[in-house]
RNA sequence: GUGGGUGUAGCUCAGCUGGUAGAGCACCGGGUUGUGAUCCCGGUUGUCGCGGGUUCGAGCCCCGUCACUCACCCCA
């Protein structure tokens, strides 16, 4: 027997699966933000520049094969490359700013899977993109938070800095280095230290934290326009009732990330508790052949989501079953119920009827379990008078209805 | 890539110092020749993850292997 490749899965039927990929955009759609989709697979070098080399993601995670042509080309471990490109492409940026988009699908990581990770993953984003209006950040924030908050979860927390910008940057990197330096770091956190710096501010190690105590932060050697920004964002969040922390050891994975950057963690998923994440990433559409063009969004995971409404024991509405369930007795009924149910379902009613031949109980089993609101039950002598027996199941009573009407009935 | 844990029915699991595999739930049928959700009765489902070894005999002990899982790392 097959079974599903490691670090995938199944969505079944039942799942909220659905409703809680398209319930995470709904803010985003209501905010004027357009559907996109990009193609799962993508030019390796587009995420190689884009996403940064030196990142785990690019430089150890990737699902990269060569095609027939002899292109090399990538599954996509992240969304942001792809839709950038996507506008750049299409020249969506050379209309009015800022371009406003959503989208949803699945993303690939070569990652060794456990709670809440995954090697095809399900991510929904939003992008905005073209002006570095901090009040944008602002509302892009605030649609993640309202996400989460409308699907139920109350113990989501978000964690929010800056990571400065190529002004200030630079100079902060290179103090953070020589701070790093004078310490006895293991050989492992040295060779983080030398590949990205600021991660190693974010290291879970009590030990680790207890040496960092004094090192030097970001958002204290932020630019004068970082810093304005920075302080504009919170305001914004503050206005719009959003409540966030102030994480100055916050960092991200991915190399295009500056200036605001944020996390939403929840505390129910085990060790991988960020539920989503984004940033600022203005210098991505250069980094990748594009004309300056800044921007900014989201992912955030659905199966974390889902795992956050588990522990929160919030349940999300899965797919609703049909409103009508059709029991035919032989042969001739049987005939009818398959039109009967045809015309309901052309008139928009969810409605299924017993197939398999089972006996009047079972088939009354499979009517209660299909969760239906009625139950149409049809004889040959009900046909014979014209009628149908019309059972509402939330009370048992059922009366005879005259074929006629049946539909009047159930509309 | 590095550690730890676990693999027995569709699901959740029990199985004693080694002696021919169980429960609950689910599913199917009957009690009601045309009525579900409750109740009662009956029934189906297993290469005990896989391969080897020890033994008269292995679900149980040993070795290997695969899968799943949790954590590190990384991130959604």
């Amino acid at each position: 027997m097959f079974q599903a490749p490691k670090g995938t899965y199944d969505v079944l039927p039942g799942s909220a699966f659905l409703a809680v990929r398209d319930g995470l955009l709904e803010p985003a759609r209501l905010a004027g933000y357009g559907y996109v989709e990009a193609p799962v697979f993508e030019d390796t070098e587009l995420f190689a520049r884009g996403v940064g080399a030196s990142t785990d993601v690019v430089s150890k995670e990737m699902y990269s094969f060569t095609d027939r042509g002899g292109r090399s080309l990538t599954l996509r471990p992240e969304g942001t490359a792809g839709v950038v490109r996507a506008v750049l492409e299409h020249n969506l940026h050379k209309g009015q700013l800022p371009v406003k988009v959503r989208y949803a699908g699945p993303m690939f990581r070569a990652e060794r899977p456990q709670a809440g990770r995954y090697r095809q993953f399900q991510q929904s984003g939003v992008e905005a993109i073209g002006l570095t209006d901090p009040a944008l950040d602002a509302e892009v924030v605030a649609l993640a938070w309202e996400a989460f908050q409308r699907l139920g979860l109350r113990q989501v927390r978000l964690l929010m800095t800056s990571l400065g910008d190529p002004a200030c940057r630079p100079a902060y990197r290179e103090e953070l280095t020589a701070y790093l330096a004078g310490l006895d770091l293991d050989e492992a956190t040295q060779e983080r230290a030398r590949i990205n710096p600021l991660r190693v501010l974010d290291d879970k190690r009590p030990e680790l934290q207890a040496l960092l105590t004094s090192a030097p932060l970001m958002v204290d050697r932020l630019c004068a326009d970082c810093k304005a920004h920075h302080e504009a964002v919170a305001a914004g969040l503050e206005a719009l009732g959003v409540p966030f922390e102030r994480a100055p050891r916050l960092v991200r994975g991915l190399d295009y990330y500056m200036r605001t950057t944020f996390e939403f963690l929840h505390d129910g998923l085990g060790a991988q508790s960020a539920v989503g994440g984004g940033g600022r990433y203005d210098g991505l559409s250069e980094s990748v052949g594009g004309p300056p063009l800044p921007g900014i969004g989201w992912a955030l995971g659905i199966e974390r989501t889902l795992l956050a409404l588990e522990a929160e024991g919030v349940t999300v509405p899965a797919d609703s079953g049909v409103q009508v369930f059709v029991v035919p007795l032989g042969v001739a009924a049987k005939a009818w119920a398959v039109g009967f149910v045809g015309q309901l379902r052309a008139r928009g009613i969810a409605s299924d009827l017993a197939y398999g031949d089972r006996g009047l109980k079972g088939a009354m089993k499979a009517a209660d379990r299909s969760r239906a609101r009625w139950a149409v039950v049809v004889g040959d002598r009900d046909l014979d008078g014209s009628v149908a027996q019309l059972k509402d199941l939330t009370n048992g009573e059922q009366t005879a209805v005259p074929l006629t009407d049946l539909l009047e009935h159930l509309s």
